[in-house]
DNA sequence: TATAATTAATAAATAAAATTTATAGGTGTT
DNA sequence: AACACCTATAAATTTTATTTATTAATTATA
C-alpha cells in the first residue's frame, strides 16, 4: 500500500469532492478515482458511498473506520520528518518557557558548554501550553514546562526536574501587619501574568477556593516587567518561586494554611525519539540538575 | 513512500542481512538494496552503516528512530485490517471473561436479542490478562474485563459497568462463630482461582496485608467448580461477590474492616474502532445494564 | 596464500503500477 | 432540453519497482 493513496483519501473525504482533491494535489481527475479504487480493492470493502452528483459524498462506517486509522498513521509519517531532520541538522529544537529558563539555565550552562551542547540548542521561546502543543506534532524536540499536573499524553515522557510552590509576593518596602490571612489580600491591588501562563488558572482557583475577590490592576506575559513593577510597589502578585529565588526587592507573604496545587518543572519529550544520543545527552544534563 | 519498503527495512533491521531479507520476502536481493535506498534518498540520511562483509549490518542512529516509527505505522496497519474485516464481515469478536459473562449477560441477553445482535457476536472466552492483550493487538474487537484498576493503554478505552468486591465465602453448612476475624481464617482449608485469573493477586495482597498464613488445598481455574466444591464444604474461597449474586448454598463470611480493592467489571474497546456502529450498539447496550 | 563462497552494490532490462488524456454517462439547474 | 458539473472507464503514457546479470569486496577454508 501507498502513502499517496492514504493521503488522497484523507483529503477526500474532508473535501468530499474527487475533482477538488485532484485539484489539490494537482493531479488529474482519475488519480482519486484510482486511488480510492485501490484502497476498496485492497480491503475488498466500500470506503465512500457514491451518491449521485454535487458534494454529497459520504464515507461508510468502514470508511470512517479507515479514516481514523489514516490520522494517525500520518501523524506518525510527519514524526519520522521531524526526527530524521534533527538527527540529521545535529541541531534540537527546545522549547524554553522564560520563568523555567531562568532558573534552570545558569544550572546547567557550563555542562551545556562543555559537552559542547550549546550550539545544537535551537532555542523556541514561549508559554508551557504552546510548548506541549508543539512537542506533541513533532515541531519542537523536547521542551522544558511548567505544569500543575504530570502529562497524561502517551506519547510523552517526562522528567520531574523540581517541584516548587505559587507564592504570593510583594515589594520588601511594603509592609504588612502580621500575622496576614488571606482576607487581607483583597485591599491589595494584584499584578499577574496574563492568560498565556498556568499562573491565572491557579490564581483562578486560589481565588475561588479562598473566596478572595481580588483587584487585578495589570496583568502581562513578561514575567520580568511583572517583577519590577512588584519591587517598585505598584502592586503585590502571585507566581511560582521558581520566578524569584535569588531575586532582591521581593518578599514573600506567609499565609498560613494556604493551600495550591505544585508548579512542576518538567523536562518533556517524545518518547519515540528516544533513539537520538544527541538528545540523550540533553535529557541526561537537564535531569540531573544539582540542587542549588 | 511505501509500506512495503517499511516492511522490508524493520525486516532488515531485525536480520541484518539484505540476502536472507530478500529471501523473507520472496524477491530478489537488489530489491533490498533498492528500498533502502529510496528511504535514504527520501529522508536525506543514512540509515544503515555499510559494515564490511556478514551480518554485521547496524543501524545509524536515524535508522533506529525511524524503526521506532515503522513499528507504530505498521501496528497501526495491522488494526486497519481487523477493524474493517470485521466491519465488513459483521462478525463482533467479544472477549468474554467466565465468571463476568455469567453475571451480566443474562442481563443483556432479551436486548441483545431483539436487536438482532446475538448472531453478531463472536464470543471469545478467556481469562481477562489473555483478553486485553488480544484487544490491543486487535484480534479482538471488544472485551468484558475482570480488573482491579482501569486500564492505563491509551489506545483502550472502556466503561465500568459494575464495582464489586472481594468476598470470603463459605458453604452455608459451614458454622462460624461470630464475630468472625482475620486471624481465624488461618484454620480454614482454601479453594481458590488459579493463576490465571486476578484473584490470585488480590488473594495474596490480602494475606499479605493482613498476615494470613492460609492452606490452599486445591486451585482450578473453574469457578464453577470452585463454587460447587465449596458449596460441599471442602473449604472456604475468595472471590468476588460477582460470581456468587444469586447463588445458593453460599455464605459470605462477614469480616470487620476488611479492606481490598474493588474488582471493576469493565467494557473495554479500542477507541480507535469507534466509527462502526454496530459495535457502538454493543457498547449502548453494555454500557447501560439496568441494575438486577 | 590462493581459492571458493558469500555478500552487497550497480547497470540495464523488464515488469508492474500510477497517472494522464480523452471520453462517456450521470445528475441537478435553468 | 441544454448546460454545467461531477465521477467512471479505457487506453496510452509515464513513473516506479523488481529482476537479471555482473562486479567488487570480504571472509572462510583448503
Amino acid at each position: 500500500m501507498n502513502f499517496k493513496d492514504l493521503r488522497y483519501f484523507q483529503r477526500l473525504s474532508e473535501e468530499k469532492s474527487f475533482s477538488e482533491t485532484a485539484k489539490y494535489f494537482q493531479v488529474s481527475q482519475p488519480t482519486i478515482t484510482y486511488a480510492l479504487k485501490r484502497l476498496e480493492a485492497e480491503y475488498g470493502v466500500m470506503l465512500v458511498e457514491r451518491k449521485s452528483y454535487a458534494n454529497s459524498l459520504q464515507l461508510t462506517p468502514a470508511g470512517i473506520q479507515l479514516q481514523q486509522h489514516i490520522q494517525r498513521i500520518l501523524h506518525e509519517d510527519q514524526l519520522i520528518s521531524h526526527d530524521l531532520r534533527r538527527i540529521k541538522s545535529k541541531q534540537i529544537k527546545v522549547g524554553l518557557p522564560p520563568i523555567i529558563t531562568n532558573y534552570l539555565f545558569p544550572k546547567v550552562f557550563t555542562t551545556l558548554r562543555r559537552e559542547n551542547l550549546l550550539s545544537t540548542i535551537e532555542p523556541i521561546v514561549n508559554g508551557s501550553h504552546k510548548l506541549e502543543q508543539l512537542l506533541q506534532n513533532g515541531q519542537l524536540d523536547i521542551s522544558l514546562l511548567g505544569s500543575t499536573s504530570l502529562p497524561r499524553d502517551p506519547n510523552l515522557s517526562y522528567q520531574i526536574i523540581r517541584a516548587h510552590q505559587f507564592k504570593l509576593i510583594a515589594s520588601i518596602d511594603h509592609h504588612f501587619k502580621m500575622p496576614l490571612n488571606i482576607a487581607d489580600l483583597a485591599k491589595e491591588d494584584f499584578i499577574l501574568l496574563d492568560e498565556q501562563s498556568v499562573h491565572q488558572q491557579v490564581f483562578q482557583y486560589f481565588t475561588q477556593k479562598y473566596q478572595v475577590v481580588p483587584n487585578v490592576i495589570y496583568q502581562t506575559s513578561e514575567y520580568r516587567l511583572l517583577l519590577d513593577l512588584v519591587k517598585q510597589n505598584q502592586g503585590i502578585s502571585f507566581i511560582t518561586e521558581t520566578a524569584i529565588l535569588g531575586e532582591g526587592g521581593i518578599q514573600q507573604l506567609p499565609i498560613p494554611n494556604l493551600q495550591l496545587p505544585p508548579f512542576y518543572l518538567l523536562l518533556v519529550y517524545r518518547n519515540s525519539s528516544l533513539p537520538d544520543p544527541q538528545l540523550q545527552k540533553l535529557i541526561n544534563i537537564f535531569s540531573t540538575i544539582p540542587f542549588l
